[in-house]
DNA sequence: CATACATATTGAGAAAACCCGATTTAACTT
DNA sequence: AAGTTAAATCGGGTTTTCTCAATATGTATG
């Protein structure tokens, strides 16, 4: 399901070989002297994105790539917890589940509510659980 | 903008105080002897999340939580790119971007096509251009 | 104010990820 | 077959992240 907008030329596809290769490149680019090219053109430079957008996105993701913040952010989808419910949910000590929590904080992923002694943690923004949604979907189909 | 399900309650919202903690917590629950406490409850058991589904979500987010890569998809985002391509946009030596390549490979994110001597890249599934817009607009709102 | 409890921070050892030169594999060219 | 080019893999040193005991901070309660 879901092709992409590439156009899809001669060769083979992941390994399996269709023996009709004779389309002239359009990717690739044609050289002086000897055989065909790939590459060695400048259409790479449109294709550089942007560092600062790359940079934000990696943050997100590097913030959920962790076992035990998934499943913090698992165990928040339905309503907050206090810190130390989460402790029990990831069986893990204290001063573990609190780096994690700061860092799912420190990424905009959770927020917190303090109530006296205790720290209910909560889900931000509910496009982080549509983040997960879509990752366990793209995880679920190789 | 996005509120979640978390009916919220007292307390105070990330750092400020507005001392009305009085309200009995729904979350949390009572105990015997003095005062009351947030979690001991076994309302864990529900929370914890299926560890298959995790660990396939953590692969994928692994996967993009790294600037090279992520700068590679972006590149991908608009057709397909050789091997050599994407080792000018990432401007590094060409056993890294091979390896880098192989990771998202491996998690899924992008499919190769064999021509000749050389190698085409591209993403497999638009979910993960989804993926990354979401990522976007979560890193960027902060 | 001493004590108990919940959470946060720190620091250091262990593990994982990253980087890249060197080598290997594979396919074309002559 | 020898030479060339594209790409993948290997080996290791470097950097980052993870983990967690110890300690600190902050808040209630006697």
């Amino acid at each position: 399901m879901s092709n992409q907008t590439n156009g899809k030329r001669d060769g083979t596809e992941d390994g399996i070989d269709d023996g009709t290769g004779s389309t002239t490149a359009t990717l690739g680019r044609l050289e002086e002297g000897s055989g065909r090219a790939c590459c060695a053109g400048s259409v790479i430079d449109d294709r550089r994105p942007d560092p600062e957008a790359v940079a934000s996105e990696e943050a997100v993701f590097k913030a959920l790539a962790n076992e035990k913040r998934l499943a913090v952010v698992h165990a928040l989808r339905d309503g907050e917890l206090c810190a130390c419910d989460l402790e029990a949910v990831l069986d893990a000590p204290q001063s573990t589940v609190a780096t994690h929590l700061r860092k799912l904080r420190d990424a905009g992923i959770v927020r917190t509510r303090k109530d006296g002694k205790w720290t209910h943690y909560r889900i931000a923004d509910t496009a982080s659980l549509q983040l997960i949604d879509l990752a366990a979907a793209l995880g679920g189909e190789s």
